[in-house]
DNA sequence: GACCTTCTCACCTACGTGTTAAGC
DNA sequence: TCGCTTAACACGTAGGTGAGAAGG
């Protein structure tokens, strides 16, 4: 658990807030690998899925809790014999909106008591038709997730408020249209129970973990 | 369009606010058999949907659109001998909360060129996990989507700012467990693309609507 | 017994997958 | 040609139907 330093000021009974990665073990096998996520037009969801769970929450204080995609540097990426490497400039970065989870504002105890979920969220590289449900991120970048939590039932200017903010190194991932290492196709297919039809054995197996 | 007054003061500039309920046709069409919508623990959408089109609004100004599910009257319904009628005083009524459509806050521009949809809302009958999505319900009552539109940036304190509300004749409807009215079910399984397994044809024929 | 609710079911729509071929 | 993006496709999962039986 990464536990970014924010620039304001926390109320001094969130300090105790941890937050850990849901399927750690599986993000652990996508970044051994290098991880990859599809991106297009109309939106493709990420997988694994970012999510989490919360504790050390005051359980009747509300809060509310954002998803942020965050850009990891400048560079433009490329996959060449098996390997990343940079590849010029990037594009522009276009400041992140952050995706607010849906249940937000709740209590903690209610927060607490969840697996707290943005496996619906999708990433597109089109700038048209925005949706609050997508990230807009360009192809053949670096990204990583991030979650940031909030004491505050006021979820009008939640961005200027004092919050706490997690990341996870595991998550860290490049944006492709193609996947461009086997590698990586070889573990979407194994384990998104979306993609069984193309298992060797034709979709018997069962995955070990749920979309 | 039934236009209600509301008891804040609204901006002049959106006194030219219109909403028109969409698929007006087939509301008519189940509004003149009685219309029944289904209530379960675990939640059911109602069909047909509610969705409206907005236009009059100040493209450049920033709005929230709400629905509210509002009970008609004090009453408990019946059915019988192929008639609704009043079966004595109903349950205490508990105050809706309001269903905040996920893209709130946008722009008027974005609203007036979409249709607003709150087809995926479900009517519940269990008080215990309650859900965004969801309204508590009961049973036998008689009830009406209701639409409210909130010239604001500020989700927060929506429910204290001026707005205007609409409401349509045509989608008003008592809740039940199980259809009582034969037509009732009729219409549904003949428009409903879900219920396409119950036509007589076994589902060959195309359905004119959409969920 | 009459009435209402709940549960399980077969059957359908909606949509999330990587693949492949075509487009630029 | 090469590198990257897009669209159509077959094949899964997820979940919305009313029917009918069972429960209260």
């Amino acid at each position: 658990v990464v536990r970014k330093a924010s620039e304001n000021v926390i109320p001094p009974a969130d300090g105790n807030i941890k937050v850990d990665l849901h399927d750690w073990e599986l993000w652990n096998k996508f970044s051994a690998a290098g991880t990859e996520m599809i991106v297009s037009k109309g939106g493709r969801r990420m997988f694994p899925g970012f999510r989490v769970r919360v504790s050390g929450m005051d359980p009747n204080a509300q809060y509310c809790v954002l998803m942020e995609m965050s850009r990891l540097d400048e560079h433009r990426y490329k996959f060449q014999n098996g390997q990343w490497s940079t590849a010029g400039q990037g594009e522009p970065h276009v400041p992140e909106k952050c995706f607010l989870h849906l249940n937000s504002p709740a209590s903690g105890q209610f927060w607490m008591n969840e697996i707290v979920s943005f496996h619906k969220v999708k990433l597109s590289n089109y700038c048209g038709n925005p949706d609050k449900g997508k990230f807009f991120v360009n192809s053949l970048h670096r990204y990583q997730p991030r979650i940031h939590i909030v004491r505050t039932d006021d979820v009008s200017n939640v961005h200027l408020q004092p919050k706490i903010s997690f990341s996870f190194q595991q998550t860290e991932f490049k944006t492709v249209t193609v996947y461009q290492n086997q590698e990586v196709t070889k573990l979407k297919v194994q384990n998104n129970p979306f993609a069984r039809g193309f298992r060797p054995d034709g979709g018997k197996t069962k995955n070990a973990i749920s979309a």
